[in-house]
DNA sequence: CAGAATCCCCCCGGATACTG
DNA sequence: CAGTATCCGGGGGGATTCTG
């Protein structure tokens, strides 16, 4: 039953990812954000623990690691380490992150490309609602 | 300032999400695992509220309240009110929404495509694991 | 340098109850 | 039916400290 990754009658026959938990998990665990991130930053070929710590913007050590740890737990990332003084880890996409790379990229390059227009989207939603809850006001007190 | 949605000196010329928050915090939020269910379930056409928390198995009312907001704020999704008795709402992909769902699927249709390997690489991950605890505790009693 | 461990706070998100 | 409002527990995740 451990064999079996995928059961056969959890409703995952068709794409229906709302009745197919396992893609669900994973799609929740593979799309996080700093998962997202440190993909994206790993595309140009290997990179040690600490440069990704650099580039990768806000995130902390520890994300860092429980990031990576996930990433190599799931296949898509390879761990090197060097037992040199002093000790130095690379880490770098497997063939399988390489091929996860492509849908990410592609979802970054969207949002990147899109995103003057979210924020217009944004601005003009939340103005909006300004407006619905100062009348909301007026009714009240008049 | 608040005009210009993206600052010039964000560092974000080049495509990289680590120097560019706006776009980071854009994928983190897109990228959310209710998010992508939803996205997904609108791809068919229109859906009322209560289809859609029927569809996305594990969703709370609230979560799927919350999701939608968030993605109409966005401008990815648009909500429709009818003053019936009883009252419907529907929800759907606008433009943004329809070409926003394209990454989306591909990144949704690789998981879905490679979950067993994902899954196989995490069984393997685990009892390398747990083989190395093992010989942890063999050498500390050694 | 690359983590592991610990503490601790915040908020995500579920459950429940109430409206138009 | 399609929400809103409130309460509340668990865990995500930051800051700090300690190792090999």
């Amino acid at each position: 039953m451990n064999t079996r990754s995928h059961s056969d009658n959890d409703g995952c026959h068709s794409y229906d990812p709302s009745k197919c938990p396992t893609v669900s998990e994973m799609l929740a665990r593979l799309g996080d954000k700093w998962s997202v991130l440190v993909i994206m930053m790993l595309r140009g070929g290997p990179k040690r623990f600490s440069e990704l710590k650099r580039e990768v913007v806000g995130i902390s050590q520890r994300m860092l690691t429980l990031t990576l740890r996930a990433l190599e737990r799931d296949g898509v990332v390879r761990r090197t380490v060097f037992t040199t003084v002093p000790p130095s880890v690379e880490y770098e996409l497997t063939d399988l992150g390489q091929s996860f790379a492509e849908p990410i990229v592609a979802l970054g390059s969207w949002v990147f490309s899109n995103h003057t227009l979210i924020q217009k989207a944004r601005d003009e939603f939340d103005t909006r609602q300004q407006d619905e809850r100062a009348n909301q006001k007026l009714v009240r007190v008049g």
